[in-house]
DNA sequence: GCGAAATGCACAAACGTTTGTGCTTTGTTT
DNA sequence: AAACAAAGCACAAACGTTTGTGCATTTCGC
């Protein structure tokens, strides 16, 4: 019905004062520019009375601000991705910031895409899980100004700023653990090859292997999806040395794995046992309740926003790259094997 | 590095141009204000060298068209909201338009803020899940002349339109099936009891146990989350009769129910029957893998913004509201008994 | 070749803010 | 009472687009 959105000025025509006094008042800036307490009164009393809602595309055109971040990831339909936008929406509106959050769909060319979109909306800053290797158009990014941490997913020897987990260590504790338990016949399903958390995790499944004298070549799959999981638990046991236990690097390989050995009957742990990184509520919940390396979610999320609104406001370009400690969640995938 | 972003101004400039023509070529307008093929590739051209990347803000303000929609939803961590979010986000984004996905963290209050800051965006369209039975707010929003879609859950005998599943079929559907397979102490725990789709989910419990002439007052809960499934399945137990199945409404309510079901040991389906409203990939590699009452998250998502879209458009505002039949999956865990 | 129609483009106003600057009034100091 | 500072406010430009209108120039029918 309201006809035509009412701005300032109709609420300096209602109190008698000019549209910029009426603009002080409303931004916060009357004590700046002297503006009498009862002229404040009466702007705010108009402004409650004509339910006024400020422009932001005015007022973004005007100051270049636009309280706008964004956040793109790689797939909302991935609970942990998903757990993270929660995460980071509900914390960046505490700082009165609006944020977009866009799904690359695991795609380059999306992410790129996006970025374009967001870059035309002023954007004032982006955390992003990149869903690829490429970093040319991230880095352009900050380049222009925009402060820019990537989560999860970084580039290592780049100066984009990043918050992620230790993955090498994460990798090594899971691999150490499964050979405590006397498996030496261990394979690995890895995801993208080129991500350096996937890079790290191999690195840390390997490390711990060849440290315990063991065949560490045992790596499958090339991508952080359910299908991968499946596929490469189906090759593996069509092998005629089977392992004796698995470790996915991500949850939704896990669950691929898990449906594989479900319609092949293994028993887990009893025949084999898994172990994944990656934690979720559900996981307590299956047939065998899943051993995992849990990432901080909740903490990676708010040092992400720490660091990204340090560096809107200061304008500080330091680099800052944080790796936090994953822990170990054990519950009944692993057999002890002599 | 860039430290002024250009301007059709200095596309104007470069091509010796006017602003004005620049301006059409770029918006798509170069037919119908005839401008030469010539100019228009010079214009793009220039476009393409300088990366010209428009100002949203600048053209929303003129135009009052934002691009921009809003998608609010209960909560991201909830996989079967996140996968709408999914859905919707890159649905819309096929037609241009940016979403902005707002949590409402089950909250009407922070409901009504986030509402309140995406209006000072000019936001074109809104889907909401409204987390509550208020709908003052939302209403006024459509009253403002913004195209509203409520999916999911939504208000009978109102002119907001919605998508959503025929809960009372699905719900009746879902007991029959108990019914049949031998059951007749059922107990149902509910969500939110003023919510629509919690109403008509109830309705079709109670009225398929009045036909086959059982109890159809054993109804516990009254929320949508994981604590209410646990508590009250919990209590359940300590009953001296038990249920012999169990119909939670919500794919939240199932998990806590599943919860406690594992903590006092007891086997489903061999001594509890189980079946939920909603589905998810993970139910199938549950201990116990879950029947389920499945929405049709997609279509509904889909429908959703079709509806959105050709409101948008045709400023069309005849009231659209639709019901789409769920679908039942059975998995293993309802027993049948004598 | 003449008038009319079609073609190709530019002027300038407008969208709703923010903000540097400057004008008036009031208060304070001597 | 003169001089000056502080308080209180308004003017007008600017942000980067879009668009109604109008002025040239070309094309065409005859």
């Amino acid at each position: 019905m309201t006809k035509h959105s009412i701005s300032i000025k109709d609420i300096a025509e209602a109190t008698g004062l000019s549209i910029t006094t009426v603009s002080r008042v409303l931004s916060g800036k009357a004590k700046q520019y002297r503006i009498g307490k009862q002229s404040q009164e009466k702007v705010r009393e108009a402004a409650q009375k004509l339910h006024y809602v400020p422009n932001h595309f005015a007022a973004n055109l005007r100051t270049g601000r636009s309280g706008t971040l964004a956040l793109i990831i790689p797939s909302l339909n991935n609970p942990f991705f998903a757990g993270i936008a929660s995460e980071i929406n509900t914390e960046l509106r505490k700082f009165n910031y609006i944020t977009i959050i866009s799904d690359s769909d695991e795609n380059v060319e999306t992410e790129k895409m996006e970025l374009l979109q967001l870059t035309a909306r002023n954007i004032e800053g982006l955390i992003i899980v990149p869903c690829g290797d490429q970093w040319q158009h991230i880095r352009e990014i900050q380049d222009q100004g925009i402060p820019v941490v990537c989560i999860d997913r970084y580039f290592e020897d780049l100066d984009i700023p990043y918050v992620s987990t230790d993955n090498y260590e994460g990798a090594y504790k899971a691999t150490r653990h499964l050979i405590e338990n006397g498996h030496s016949r261990i394979t690995c399903i890895q995801g993208v090859q080129t991500s350096t958390p996937n890079r790290l995790r191999v690195n840390g499944f390997t490390d711990a292997m060849k440290e315990a004298g063991f065949d560490s070549e045992n790596i499958a799959g090339d991508d952080f999806t359910f299908q991968n999981g499946y596929l490469e638990t189906k090759l593996l046991l069509q092998q005629k040395v089977r392992p004796t236990a698995i470790f996915t690097l991500s949850n939704t390989i896990a669950m691929g794995c898990v449906k594989a050995l479900k319609e092949e009957q293994i028993n887990v742990p009893n025949e084999i046992s898994l172990i994944t990184f990656d934690d979720h509520p559900y996981l307590d919940y299956l047939s065998t309740p899943l051993s995992c390396i849990a990432q901080p979610v909740s903490d990676i999320s708010k040092i992400a926003v720490k660091f990204l609104l340090s560096k809107i406001q200061n304008k500080d370009i330091s680099t800052s790259q944080v790796l936090l400690k994953p822990s170990m969640k054990l519950r009944d995938s692993i057999r002890k094997i002599n």
